[in-house]
DNA sequence: CTATGATTTGACCATGTGGTCAGAAAATGC
DNA sequence: GCATTTTCTGACCACATGGTCAAATCATAG
């Protein structure tokens, strides 16, 4: 629904409607719009807590660290990439800024710590974290728009694209 | 206004307060609201077109041709960081889909082109485009969100991220 | 079976929206 | 200065939306 007609679309009715049920169920349930939205994005959130801190923390060394959070974030994507579509939309559209991302400080703290140890080539950790994130970002709508993608294809060029831009420079 | 507020506080009375003007001045001038959005899509549409192709064109050898590609982009994005995020926010918003972008295909052909010269490594251009165009489309509401930036640098680390994702490999 | 409570529903309300329109106000031409 | 055309405005309309509510329905337990 907000992923296929965007966000106006998306009335109280037409949600119920989608979910089998009336305006008024939803209302009973949930007491506001606002407070479905909110369900929405919590769920989403936990979610995605759950399927990657995990992994991330337990991936040892830097690259292997870099490889796991792209790795993962793709693929929780990729299984969820309405839910995760929907909540773009959502945020997008309250007024919220978009830009306290937890996320990317995150990124940002991979990479610092893999160019202190000398995993990693020479660049601006904060530029390259901020394209990760966009790439990662993107891909959701791309998945929900093609639905016959070839997902592990997709996964491993990311990786490897971050791979190489992250590696150390050839000794010339 | 978009940029800020998200699409729904959008209303014609809002956007012709922002401009000084009435509702009714604005629809007697475009006619109806999706009008409005049209011209502000389409007025973007051609000042990016005018402010990039030119450019891209006049570049010689892929590898040049890809570094103006994504400097002209975020340099024209920069400076007109508001106007692209209310487009982004527009199409979205609007149920059309957001992938019969042409950008992409063009992107993929410089990519593939390079790479059948050899002057590009071995990737799926396809993916790579796909990146380049998300960290370009993010950037403009990372600029938007961060108005005290150093935009050449930002623009020369993203130049040199796509160029070592697109390097030959190292010999070894 | 019946009584109590939770759940569901559709009618209803207040509000905000895009759009229309008749007339005021400006601009333009003579 | 006047006539005509363009531009502007605010009142108004139809409609959709989020939310309320009383009544209907369903579960559950005794």
């Amino acid at each position: 629904m907000l992923d296929r007609d965007g966000f106006p679309a998306a009335s109280l009715e037409a949600i119920a409607g989608e979910a089998g049920t009336t305006k008024g169920t939803v209302l009973y349930h949930f007491g506001s719009k606002q407070a479905v939205y909110e369900a929405v994005v919590a769920g989403l959130f936990d979610a995605g807590t759950e399927y990657m801190t995990a992994r991330i923390l337990a991936a040892e060394g830097h690259r292997e660290r870099l490889h796991v959070y792209i790795e993962s974030n793709l693929r929780f994507i990729a299984e969820h990439a309405r839910h995760v579509s929907a909540v773009h939309r959502i945020v997008e559209n309250s007024g919220r800024r978009v830009e306290d991302d937890t996320a990317v400080p995150g990124l940002v703290r991979i990479l610092a710590a893999g160019q202190k140890d000398g995993e990693f080539g020479d660049f601006d950790p904060e530029i390259v974290a901020l394209a990760i994130r966009a790439v990662i970002d993107g891909a959701s709508f791309h998945f929900t728009a093609n639905p016959g993608l070839d997902i592990d294809h997709h996964i491993a060029e990311a990786v490897r694209l971050f791979d190489r831009a992250t590696a150390k420079e050839a000794v010339s």
